[in-house]
DNA sequence: GCTTGCGCCTGACGTTGCGTCAGGCTTTAG
DNA sequence: CTAAAGCCTGACGCAACGTCAGGCGCAAGC
């Protein structure tokens, strides 16, 4: 007992003590007793009193926990990462690339709304709940396709899935931005009560359909989804899934585009 | 009793069942639960077996809590606001831009880190920690400013945090990238064991100084807090919150840099 | 030798927003 | 009338620690 005491004296310099040691990658002690739990970071050692003691090569393996950490994988990816347990570095990168850019894709869309909406309240004073709803539901209507679940069979689902994914962000962006201005022509276009049947209307028929090709690929099971949607939307309660208004939709079907 | 029972019967064409409530807003039922239970959204009613029975009024202030939801409120914010405890939601949704606009700062650096990590791996293979450190503290070094906690007087800390306020993220991102092609270069030169007196080397330095006087916007006392993190360096444990190397400080001090 | 103060330890509960059983009614469709 | 849905109430689980609470250890000054 002595002699070990004795060792771990001789060799003191390199020893760190909890405080020191996390201050040293920027964490706390608490963190320290988390990750020795978890198994995620071992102690070299503990004092007959059971005091942790860490040294440098310790602090390699934190620094690459807390790095790995900055990038967003969770500490039990972290773990199997640094325990080589069927993980490769390269794949779990691209991976947590994917995820980030989705979860700021998502981020991009909900400031934005705030965006539209702070602009909303300026001109109303009141929060008007739902345009502010609808904003949302428009810069949403391509990206998140839960309410498609309900509409297209699960093949048209999976063909539309494809589609998205060989489809560039960018391109969607752009899709989304046409969508969301095309919508709101129509809607001025309603709201100045002008005709169906003008060539203006039949105009913006045509990018409607335009879009829609665009949109589905083509693909005519596709369409035939979105007819079913639109057909449901007339007894839709509210109009929360629905990416247009009843309005909109009676006008481009009475200037003819296919919808 | 049973009059109480007759009269929710001849209204039941405006009462929704859990599960379709759920559906018409894209939630689960045990949302709905969860709900209730912290007095988020309570139903209009319970049947006299229990079950939650709710309206299109209910729909709408559901629909509300979705919407602020996605745009990352918690739903204990979501309460107050809606119950109009204390809040209003301009303030809300500005500080909640702000907020958004922080993560997605955090998420393009995280991105961006990767990234790089990446081009490494293609050249050498094996991911090389130190390296990969190093990307994420550079990323890191002009944004996350903890460590300048260290080394800042709380005076200078705040004249810091004022520019960076007036700062546009543009010039922010701007910066970043030259500090890390600059660092990059003078790698490369110590590497090719470039004269520190050599014109290649005065040039490197100057640059260094002009990205010194840009970051500090000529502060004095700032630039008196850089020299002595730099000082501290030397007898620094690891390199953690070095934002460059030993070699490329002395280069640059050997060059004639100003610091 | 004794106190003071700082640091260390081990539980153990709190947080956020539900998911997921488990066990037992109720309602509805056939 | 019966089986299949759908509903209910607990209650545990998750991620990554923060934050007590209660109790030692250790070095320094008296």
């Amino acid at each position: 007992m002595l002699l070990v005491e004795k060792m771990m004296k001789t060799t003191s310099e390199l020893l760190y003590r909890p405080n020191e040691f996390a201050a040293l990658a920027g964490v706390t002690v608490r963190t320290l007793h988390h990750y020795d739990r978890i198994g995620l970071l071992r102690p070299s050692g503990y004092t007959s009193a059971g005091y942790r003691q860490y040294r440098k090569s310790d602090l390699v393996r934190l620094q690459q926990i807390v790095t790995l950490k900055f990038i967003g994988l969770s500490l039990k990816q972290i773990r199997d990462l640094l325990d080589r347990k069927s993980f490769d570095l390269a794949t779990a990168l691209s991976q947590q690339q994917e995820i980030l850019v989705d979860k700021r894709r998502h981020l991009d869309r909900a400031i934005k709304a705030i965006e539209k909406a702070r602009q909303l309240k300026v001109s109303s004073e009141e929060p008007d709940w739902e345009d502010f709803r609808k904003i949302i539901e428009v810069i949403n209507m391509q990206n998140n396709m839960d309410w498609t679940q309900k509409y297209y069979s699960e093949e048209a689902r999976q063909k539309l899935e494809e589609r998205r994914q060989t489809v560039s962000p960018h391109v969607v962006e752009q899709g989304q931005h046409d969508w969301a201005s095309l919508i709101r022509e129509v809607e001025e276009a309603v709201a100045a009560g002008t005709d169906p049947a003008s060539e203006k209307a039949q105009a913006l028929a045509a990018r409607w359909s335009e879009l829609i090709k665009a949109f589905t690929g083509g693909d005519a099971e596709i369409q035939a989804g979105l007819n079913k949607l639109y057909k449901d939307q007339a007894n839709w309660p509210t109009t929360f899934p629905k990416p247009y208004s009843d309005e909109v939709g009676a006008f481009i079907c009475a200037a003819g585009g296919k919808k």
